[in-house]
DNA sequence: CAACATTGTGCGTGTTCATGCATGATTCGG
DNA sequence: CCGAATCATGCATGAACACGCACAATGTTG
């Protein structure tokens, strides 16, 4: 039996279950405890169970995707490669709505200081990233805060947002695919992000590179709206073609020093 | 049997029964007492449960409000003398939005069968409790449901919302006061009303006696702007006077037979 | 083909953990 | 204020554990 076998073995008894036990295990795939405990060990690390003292107990709950702060430490140098590619086309003395997003955050927190920049977000984090400076004043929209995305949803956000028209939005998003679009994996989340697009004038969407051609529950918006795309040189692939020829302007992100 | 499982099922018990005894625990689980005391004092210190003598209580953070099915049966008489007065002023052919609430709730169920009336409304018991009849067709607003109000509230539900203009409002009052006016106890409720003020042409109020002169947190509309307000004979008083005093139109509900 | 690297496994060793018991302190109820 | 119940703490014990090492099977390179 394989060991890849015989993990996915387990991870089935896992969810059946509930829990597993090292000896029993050890018995049913006449392998040591040894053995056994090394695959939970393994499986653990990779979040498919929890490691307690005689074996593991299926993953309880929805596996709690890291909050925004932690987000944004994964994949650091491609988003701060973005954000400075997308800080080319912040025109100055515009208003930028910046939308919750890890790569989003990394643009708030490298605006171009030779530009005057009206910053609103919904986002505490984003808000908070944004260096103060006499030229990038920052105006937050509250209402209900929502850890998951990191930013603030709701009724209340949204009567907020719809008052504004922002020069851009600087999008977030989920999923980015050429037939589906931009998608979000949370329902208000995908409501506010609607609102916000049909009240700019331009849309820009930083997504690295394991965004293109993935697909979130909740559409937000077609590509073909969306004016510009800031993604990674290492995404090109047939998804990344698909996107060229949706009319968007496309900007690679090369390494930041270049 | 592993420790984080019986943990979980002292856990299940404190919710179940409200408070678990160190002594029944250790006879449940064939532990000694000493373990189930461990297990508390661990389980005290992560916030699950509060630690006493003997055993451990349930952590009585959020006493949970009744459900809204639960509401409507207390005060139900008075209820429904408020929901007979009301009656007599839905006219025929109205677009008439119900929002949440226990009394607006009786208001739904004995709709008069004499007259076409379009009902909508973002609470699914509302909708439910429409008797179905081809003069009374329901829209149901969706949104992400909220069990503490007992209604469909967020962005989703707000965007749905401000696309109807309905003829009547049959506003939920959580607090009915002359100065504070109609307030309530959730921001998103509140949001979603004052949203519905908004578009609606007339506005009225099914508010029972212990309503008046009572402020909740967050602000809705004032009293000026609700044409009919329908309380209970029983409700007269000084808040009672002070509403008169506003302009509003004042229906007192008397028992069903009269 | 030979030398080498990689991987999965079992075993020995020392460590950590869960548990029950003994001990003395604390709390409760009358 | 006293006895009984309950508690916290320390300690002993055995089970479960992580770690390092050896070995075999397999794959890789020269």
């Amino acid at each position: 039996m394989l060991t890849r076998e015989r993990q996915a073995a387990i991870a089935l008894r896992l969810t059946r279950d509930g829990k597993v036990l090292a000896g029993e295990l050890a018995a049913a795939f006449e392998v040591s405890e040894d053995t056994i405990r090394r695959d939970l060990r393994e499986m653990a690390s990779a979040g498919l169970c929890e490691r307690v003292y005689g074996g593991a107990l299926a993953r309880t709950s929805a596996p709690p995707p890291p909050p925004l702060h932690e987000r944004a430490t994964i994949a650091a140098p491609q988003k701060n490669a973005l954000a400075a590619a997308a800080a080319r086309y912040l025109v100055d003395g515009a208003t930028v709505f910046i939308d919750a997003g890890s790569a989003n955050l990394a643009l708030a927190a490298r605006l171009p200081t030779d530009r005057r920049l009206r910053i609103v977000t919904h986002s505490p984090a984003i808000a908070l990233a944004v260096p103060p400076r006499p030229q990038h004043p920052v105006t937050l929209i509250g209402g209900r805060y929502d850890a998951e995305t990191g930013a603030c949803l709701g009724a209340e956000t949204l009567t907020e947002v719809e008052r504004l028209r922002p020069d851009l939005l600087v999008l977030g998003a989920c999923g980015l695919d050429a037939v589906a679009g931009v998608t979000a994996f949370d329902p208000e989340d995908a409501a506010i992000k609607r609102r916000l697009v049909r009240s700019s004038v331009a849309i820009m969407v930083l997504a690295t590179a394991e965004k293109l051609g993935t697909v979130a529950p909740f559409f937000v918006v077609g590509v073909e709206a969306v004016g510009r795309i800031v993604t990674e040189a290492a995404a090109k692939g047939p998804a990344f073609d698909a996107l060229g020829e949706t009319g968007a302007d496309i900007v690679l992100a090369g390494p930041i020093g270049r």
